[in-house]
DNA sequence: TCCTATAGGGATAAATTTATCCCCTATTGC
DNA sequence: GCAATAGGGGATAAATTTATCCCTATAGGA
């Protein structure tokens, strides 16, 4: 596993929600368990563009985090479930407030986004 | 300058403005920006940890993507003052959600984040 | 017997982001 | 002539994050 090697920056808010909502698909994450897909295979598919490693790897931190628990069935085939904690539902009001700024604002943002995109490779 | 190989995901209102506001340094310059701090060197003061180099690309894309507008006075020694545009200014309430979770939580997390940081180096 | 579904993880590569270093511009004031 | 000021940027290194590849295990069905 990567070992992180400089000391996180602590000093205000925006640095601490940072620190556990940076990750490409960590909110999504969220978002996804807080509608009800709860197993692993699920948030998969409602995030096709991600890997099943690195959603794990996500979903990982998360849970270190405390803003999802992790129930692990022994039964064969496995089945997993995740449920946002008590901390972690705190959080999607303000995933929503994001989501809602960027739909708000989609077509110039996909715009602008696309033009910077574009210019950066001539 | 860096070159970019991925096509970015526009899929959600997440995936938009996650594209404006990745960055490690980008919503404290414009919340800065917003409290009337203006100058670079202001910026740089007002964030230490990072370098000028780091502020002036990140600054540059949030200006790419009209979050800010930067004025250039010809004068000796020059003198730059960034504004929010309108656009960038219905970002502070989304930003302020942000720091305001993170603050009220601060506690906790700055627990949770300095475990987890332990214990990845063993 | 082989394929599918479920969940997971190690090793490694590629992409991306941040940080470091060092140098440049032009004028005012010693 | 030289330093100080205010703002920039190229080249490159280091850190971090994501993606790829491949392998494990079991039960049920074709």
């Amino acid at each position: 596993m990567y070992e992180r090697k400089t000391v996180p920056n602590l000093n205000c808010g925006l640095d601490l929600i940072g620190e556990v909502l940076y990750g490409k698909w960590k909110m999504r994450l969220l978002w996804f368990i807080n509608e009800g897909y709860q197993r692993p295979s699920e948030l998969q598919r409602k995030i096709p563009d991600a890997t099943r490693r690195v959603l794990n790897i996500q979903l990982k931190e998360l849970e270190d985090h405390e803003l999802v628990t992790k129930k692990i069935y022994p039964v064969v085939p496995p089945k997993v479930e995740y449920s946002l904690t008590e901390f972690g539902k705190t959080l999607i009001p303000v995933i929503s407030t994001l989501g809602h700024w960027g739909d708000a604002n989609e077509e110039r943002l996909r715009t602008l986004i696309l033009k910077r995109f574009e210019s950066e490779r001539q």
